[in-house]
DNA sequence: TTGTACGCGTTATCAT
DNA sequence: ATGATAACGCGTACAA
């Protein structure tokens, strides 16, 4: 004997028997399967709300072998770079019948690797990476490449080959039009506030950063190069160090804008003159850098393009399970240099 | 016959069949179940392992009846309130076991309703929103408090009573203390920069701010009043046309920090002193609003206060299905008055 | 055009 | 301490 719970979740097997007619026809009606006819799909969908059926995802993606979720680990949502990441990566998946778990490993090595997990066993159709700052192992994402999960890494990839589909900035030319742009300026003495080198983005605009130099025969004062994590209070700290000296640099290159603008907050206080005596330029066009005054130069990773090309990717594999195989070349998005006020 | 597929996904069954035991055996070791001994449990679980097992959410989510995701709607990710509120409700919630699927409106209605719905069908086990910027109707959200998910509105609440559970900023008191704090400054010509009132946050710092001025004698000149989308486009055209009057105003309170570092910025393009000539406060506590010179007065919302609560309410109702329908007095999050030098 | 039958992977329940 | 079985809700080959 049946009985009615009147709030209990109603399934298609209730429709269909509410209706006498079978549950495979109701799915289908639900579908819009073109098998199905007219009047009895729009009875089907009429009796479906009257009810108060929800289609269940789970059911569905247990079936189907699909959840229609894809996971994103990133560092830290709140970082500017990111956080304009997701609002465009978000708003090219969703029209797509794709959601977006969004997770941050607030940089720990630790909690990117139990994200993975958990990622890993929620099946999501593909996961999305920003690498943490000191991750220089990448065993945690075996899993999904081994299942055949598209693993995608953006702006922090790994250093070493790893088999997965990669979308960056040109982080070297980054850090190479930096160098440059100083240059032109005629700076001579110049100091550099980075990332760890453990971090791709980092590295690699060192290198850039580190040719720049060289092409007009300067290199770099190992007493004004500082890697650590690009906090306020850090910079500070460098900061001071930097102008504890007897000999003071002319110019900085901070690798983002929470740097930079800590740069010229310390200046305005120690009376340096901004450019005359110091220029400064950060990375990333974070709007604190165009707020402060003077306005920071700084060079455009622009994220929402890197998130666009993100997203082509994955719907593209998605779409097609035929490539899924092929890693072809990683996908390198331009920076663009925004000259202001401290250069 | 059983062919080996050499990729296939394992599951418990594989494992069961492969050890000579029973699939819930194989469960149960797994999920360290008591009834099952050290040393099957030891058993199952390295050749788990040797197998390549991993545990299937789906199908576990469909049995239980639980996904252990709870839903996020957002006005825009990119937003430094939701952006911090986000980090910190991420931070509190996975380490609980529960993901977050973060989604956001763009401040579309449409938009909102379309995620509610998918996230409805997702079986999220409990929602988090907070409301775009013209939603005045709400039964989008009727099915999750019909099906007894937990709901949950923070910041931006619904206007008109709702079964819910709602924390939000005193934003009431947030709207007095500005006007407070302008009159003390001794300003008597007092211009209001406004989102729309359609949405509570910004309707409830309206009446606390009308009722600071009416405390003083002071009523709000519609001439000085505006009421739009807090964005930098938006607020230039209303502070161009608040000046191109004869008669200036001495204070400007902006409703968002947006708004009031484009009132600094447009007072620096004019030539008007600040604040000598015109004191502004802004909203929210922004990291811009520190940055600018001057240093904008704002009021501090706590969004990380916020974001413990609530995922401590949702944890709370979570593990206690019984009081999931006793809707509580709204939870209220003081806000913060940080004095800079634009006052 | 519609129905039948079964599988997806896991776990609660009852039995041994 | 472990096994056998039956759901959970949906989708789809196959049959009619």
């Amino acid at each position: 004997m049946k009985e009615n719970k009147p709030n209990a979740e109603k399934s298609i097997v209730d429709i269909a028997l509410a209706l006498g007619v079978s549950a495979a026809t109701v799915s289908r009606a639900l579908n819009d399967n073109p098998r199905i006819s007219e009047a009895t799909r729009k009875k089907v969908k009429e009796k479906a709300k009257e009810m108060g059926y929800r289609h269940n995802s789970m059911a569905s993606s247990l079936r189907n072998r699909r959840s229609n979720i894809i996971g994103l680990i990133v560092p830290r949502v709140s970082m500017y770079f990111h956080s304009v990441f997701i609002t465009a990566l978000q708003n090219k998946l969703q029209p797509e019948g794709y959601n977006l778990i969004v997770c941050q490993s607030n940089d720990s090595v630790a909690v990117e690797q139990q994200l993975a997990s958990t990622l890993y066993s929620s099946r999501v159709d593909a996961l999305v990476v920003s690498l943490a700052l000191y991750t220089e192992e990448y065993h945690h994402f075996d899993g999904f490449t081994n299942h055949g999960t598209p693993l995608l890494f953006y702006d922090r990839v790994p250093t070493k080959s790893y088999a997965a589909y990669i979308v960056k900035g040109d982080d070297y030319r980054g850090g190479l039009i930096a160098g440059d742009h100083l240059i032109e300026m005629e700076c001579k003495k110049i100091a550099y506030i980075s990332g760890p080198l453990s971090c791709s983005i980092y590295k690699e605009r060192t290198e850039g950063f580190t040719h720049a130099l060289a092409k007009a025969g300067l290199h770099l004062n190992t007493d004004w190069c500082f890697y650590h994590e690009l906090t306020a209070e850090n910079a500070w700290n460098s900061l001071r160090q930097l102008f504890s000296g007897k000999e003071k640099p002319d110019a900085i290159f901070a690798s983002n804008d929470t740097t930079a603008v800590a740069a010229v907050q310390f200046s305005r206080e120690q009376g340096i003159k901004i450019p005359q005596e110091l220029k400064i330029m950060g990375y990333s066009n974070d709007p604190r850098s165009s707020i402060i005054s003077p306005a920071i130069t700084t060079i455009d990773q622009h994220p929402t393009e890197m998130a666009h090309r993100v997203a082509h990717k994955l719907l593209q594999v998605l779409k097609d399970k035929r490539q899924a195989q092929e890693y072809d070349a990683q996908e390198i998005v331009p920076v663009t240099l925004i000259r202001r006020m401290t250069t």
